[in-house]
DNA sequence: GTAATAGTGTCTCTGAGACAATATGAT
DNA sequence: ATCATATTGTCTCAGAGACACTATTAC
């Protein structure tokens, strides 16, 4: 028995978010994951999501993300969001014919959690090690993989860190992200660049790390849009 | 009324190709349109698509993309085909709400086409200069600006040359896509590239230009693939 | 002072940009 | 030989990797 109105009409479409965030107690990526109410697989986790197909109130799809976003599945502010893709086949959902249009998202503020959701560590969503129902698995894995290649020659995993951040909290991130050592003297040149083109500020203010020297700050002035270099880093 | 079973579901979601070749007489890039036998905009150029939605026998969206590629609409071989993104809203079908998963083809051998097919300059396309119906014009600008962003970093314009090709080719093919002179020594330096890491080979053979000293000619040994480099043409 | 980490200086190396110099085939 | 274009050689320059050195705070 179909359970929605649009299932009804043989075929979904959904947008999913993979909302990940930085835990700086683990230094490891998670990613946000909600308890589901409704059949399918009710009671399982997987990423938030929700029908676009059927009697919809959004006027677009990213209305739609908007929504999603504003609601209790979610329901945090984010300081990136991406497309990333869309697959459809016909057993992906056990109910019919279903695609789904995925998103990468970052935030960047610790947020209380409702009960039904919970932050799991990127690394085992991905490998299918915390396994998800439908093809959440590899939505995640596409994701992660976007996320890698963009930090390879974009400031993309900043957005991690919020408005003011530190250089030594931007290594961290972007060894995190790139699951590899980043010299520190390789991100001075880039935060310089990004400097130098507007997109970020010494703030003057400093931050104590885990003692010793307290860090600079800067502050991003531009903490919507990432910056691009024009070099890669290398393996 | 509804012209369509799925769209008498009130959702339409189709898949679209932005099919690209490389014309050598006028060295321009073209796009592949099709003029629209059903309603709504019969008899008006459009990109060629179909809906995914509804009784389709397709079992996944790939195999969708495949069915549109050996259909009428398309009816030639396609060199890359890669998913740039998906839109959706209310009004860019009149019918009703619909989505569109759109893509990057590339053709690098010249057919003969049908009568409803054409192809056109893609630059009068993306900047709409030819008007297309639905937001297609906004899809081929979205396209056109893939391929741009992806010829700085990966050999992806090579696709447009097919299986053997000689150096001023390479040239001339990443000068118009990227619609600005490239030193043929940085070109050199790529293929030389590409060559190390086994995905180009010489072939011994040459072929005759626009006179002058006839060109050696290198065979791509990964015609599937692109390699990606770790720098990017720069501005 | 010492410990601990932040930040700087400097060297090498790769590959893009620029352009001069040489090679090759048609005529 | 001449022409037209292909191919090679060489130089500069930006930025990544590597690592030594200096600076700044807490204690």
């Amino acid at each position: 028995m179909p359970t929605s109105p649009a299932a009804a009409r043989g075929y979904l479409h959904t947008i999913d978010l993979c909302v990940l965030r930085f835990c700086r107690e683990t230094q490891a990526l998670e990613i946000l994951l909600n308890r589901r109410e409704a059949e399918p697989f009710a009671g399982h986790w997987a990423l938030p999501g929700i029908v676009v197909n059927g009697d919809v109130e959004d006027l677009t799809l990213n209305d739609a993300v908007e929504r999603l976003r504003n609601s209790s599945k979610v329901g945090m502010p984010l300081a990136w969001i991406e497309q990333v893709g869309t697959v459809g086949d016909a057993f992906r959902d056990p109910r019919c014919w279903s695609s789904s249009t995925f998103y990468l998202a970052i935030a960047s503020e610790a947020v209380q959690l409702a009960e039904h959701q919970g932050f799991f560590p990127l690394k085992d969503v991905a490998d299918a090690s915390i396994k998800l129902p439908f093809d959440h698995n590899s939505l995640v894995a596409a994701v992660q993989e976007r996320l890698l290649s963009k930090a390879l020659y974009s400031s993309l995993p900043l957005m991690f860190l919020g408005p003011e951040f530190s250089a030594p909290e931007a290594v961290d991130i972007f060894s995190v992200v790139l699951g590899r050592p980043v010299l520190k003297t390789s991100m001075r040149q880039r935060l310089l660049k990004m400097t130098e083109a507007g997109y970020l500020q010494e703030t003057g203010r400093k931050k104590s790390g885990d003692g010793g020297r307290p860090q600079r700050t800067v502050e991003n002035l531009k903490p919507a849009s990432v910056y691009l270099f024009d070099r890669c880093f290398l393996e």
